[in-house]
DNA sequence: GAATGATATGATACAACATATCATTTTAAA
DNA sequence: TTTAAAATGATATGTTGTATCATATCATTC
């Protein structure tokens, strides 16, 4: 079984778990992440739905759907592209921690990553010294990827 | 002088350093983050600026106006939130490196930091042990400030 | 000071991103 | 099979941002 089938089998297991359900429309909008491997823009779905499904998905189901993917966790949302990537995490077991993205600023391929909790805690340190308080440590880096530093 | 008056009139120095000029209209913009004391979205801008000045200023102007203090260093754009804030360091002498932002998410005040360089080393490593590269270090991260607390 | 070119701003249209609301369809439960 | 809840569709509108061409302002040269 392929990677993204095994990701999409799981997260069907997931939601049933959770006493949601994993409806057609929502898996195809899954899998449309799961196989695109990158970010996409809620329109940028609709445009893939309709090449990849033959039949057109308006904006804001594809914006429901998504809302409710991110709920589950199996899609994150990044907050300074407007854009959304499946979790990389979906096939594994751990309950989801916040993680960071690193997103390539030039084929906008993402990473998602745990940073170390050590480095975490020294940031929350800075912030602390600050006078704030970290609330999420959900960051999204601009970065290069390895094809294209 | 006040604090605003006294960034007003460096900024207007800086320009005149590098060749560039601080117009009234630039001007203006820049008095209404000063004042504010908040990041504002290029559209409350407009409104912020016909309340305080009585005329009306076109979105197209606001967000030029805003991509010259951005150039200039005199304003940063927050990606997470496309909001705009005006630098805390307009006015110090030393050169602008890249800073992170804490953004509280209760009453939207922003703090402007250097981050200790080697807590940013840390996170270059734990980046680069993820195949990437840190392009710029400008993080913005969801937080809460002392009021908010 | 008038002609000229560069810079700055205005006006209009439209693209891209996102939500509000009500109607219809599908599903689960009684 | 009736009924209620959940999911999706349809339509309108709000928000954020850019493209493009016109006009105004400023600085330089003659
Ligand atoms: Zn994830
Ligand atoms: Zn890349
Ligand atoms: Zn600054
Ligand atoms: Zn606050």
């Amino acid at each position: 079984m392929s990677n993204v089938q095994a990701s999409i089998k799981q997260a069907d297991q997931h939601c049933r778990e959770h006493g949601v359900r994993l409806t057609d429309k929502r898996k195809q909008v899954l899998l449309s992440l799961l196989q695109s491997e990158k970010a996409m823009s809620a329109y940028e779905l609709v445009d893939y739905y309709k090449a990849e499904f033959g039949e057109s998905m308006p904006p804001m189901s594809v914006y429901r759907i998504l809302d409710f993917l991110q709920e589950e966790h199996l899609v994150h949302k990044l907050n300074s592209t407007n854009k959304y990537v499946s979790c990389s995490h979906i096939t594994c077991d751990h309950d989801h921690e916040i993680t960071q993205f690193l997103i390539c600023g030039e084929c906008q391929s993402v990473k998602e990553i745990n940073i170390n909790k050590s480095t975490i805690e020294a940031l929350q340190n800075n912030i602390e010294e600050a006078g704030f308080h970290l609330v999420s440590p959900q960051l999204e880096m601009n970065c290069l990827c390895e094809n294209c530093i």
